[in-house]
DNA sequence: GCATCTATTTAAGGTATCCTAAAAATAGGT
DNA sequence: ACCTATTTTTAGGATACCTTAAATAGATGC
């Protein structure tokens, strides 16, 4: 119980950079609703412990260790929301809640066999398997924020966080269903409305629902 | 998970108290592993929140709402318990340890659900309902640690618990199983040997061994 | 009814994590 | 190359737990 909050900032490493890319403190500070500077002091910690590779100013990667640590804790999330979801017909989103809490606790051997329950398989290198996502959606793969976007990218919603739940409801009342491509049409300034399509439909958005859709780029 | 630790003290106060008792502090921290400060500590909070009664030098109580909370607290650490072992076989030890993380996260849906793979009713009422306790053999009722019993006090070991888990093998190879019968046959001083019988055979313990082992009284 | 022992609480301090506000480093436009 | 806007870090402080050591309440033997 006590590593919990160290392999939340792994996994979340690890969902931003896909363990081959870096993740500027600001970015995973918003990605874990958490402060910039939590995150500064927390990656120094994790540093020292030789789970990351962190220079100041310079943004964060996972080391070897952290890779391997991450992808265990990724597996097990995957695991058991695709217990809670295919086996036990849980919703999605609590399904997701409820792993995020349980893949700090599980046994390898507890993962192992739920898997075997599930009937597929699903392995620590997530790009050999179709696992739900963190969201329960798609393989993650590195995605941004739909803030971060630029004129004319393209690519496929992955997921939807925010601090809040009911901005992730409204963004699903308004299309924003993970899956369906997307486009920035056209951004103004960075603290401005975007507008962007949505399948067949443009909308604009302001900043804070781009910064709570999260695309996989094409 | 910011509760998680309220919960732990809510359900071992639950278990030493079956919701009808008053456990005092010091019962309470050594089987919990922590110091009788610690304890005074949160049962301020605890009272504070109105799940427990608690007077100073008195001990604790479970309030109504504490009771209920508490058991299905109990309930879901019962359930996830049962799940790893009859359904995914999982080793009691190693299914008791991870029902204790997890049983703060899982949903009550989650719960009734796996309850229904097992195929046996779980409720929160534990007298109705024949479940492995907190070390997975017996329903819980009130119990006491052998170090407590009196010269001819007679029962059955419920369970055995100690911050080193050499200790529970030592037990248990010793013979002190679950289910067996006990009675203590002399106890010269608090701090000194006990000799019990326990089955057919008369063995002395010492005192942190006497701690370690938890009876229901006949 | 008092001396003494034990249980309990209080006091003071530690660690992990979080936050806000201020300072410092970097990056981008000219 | 410099100014400015943004990002990142540092500093200082809060909270939830935990600990040890000292103080106090309650129980027990005579």
């Amino acid at each position: 119980m006590r590593n919990d909050n160290r392999e939340d900032y792994l996994i979340n490493i690890l969902r931003l950079t896909d363990g081959t890319g870096t993740v500027r403190t600001t970015e995973l500070a918003s990605y874990m609703q958490v402060t910039p500077a939590s995150v500064t002091e927390m990656l120094k910690i994790l540093s020292k412990e030789g789970l990351v590779n962190y220079q100041r100013y310079r943004g964060v990667s996972l080391t070897e260790e952290g890779v391997l640590k991450a992808r265990e804790l990724r597996r097990k999330h995957h695991i058991m929301e695709r217990f809670l979801t295919d086996v036990l017909d849980i919703d999605h989103e609590q399904a997701h809640d409820q792993a995020c809490a349980v893949e700090h606790s599980i046994s390898e051997e507890t993962a192992d066999k739920m898997c075997r329950m599930i009937g597929t398989k699903i392995d620590a290198d997530c790009t050999t398997c179709k696992n739900p996502c963190n969201d329960g959606t798609v393989t993650i793969v590195k995605c941004i924020a739909v803030s971060k976007m630029r004129q004319g990218d393209k690519g496929k919603i992955s997921h939807l966080s925010s601090g809040e739940s009911t901005m992730v409801r409204k963004l699903i009342s308004m299309g924003f269903v993970p899956g369906r491509d997307i486009q920035l049409t056209t951004s103004v300034s960075d603290k401005g409305a975007r507008i962007i399509k949505i399948g067949e439909a443009t909308i604009a958005i302001d900043k804070d629902m781009a910064s709570a859709i999260f695309v996989n780029l094409e």
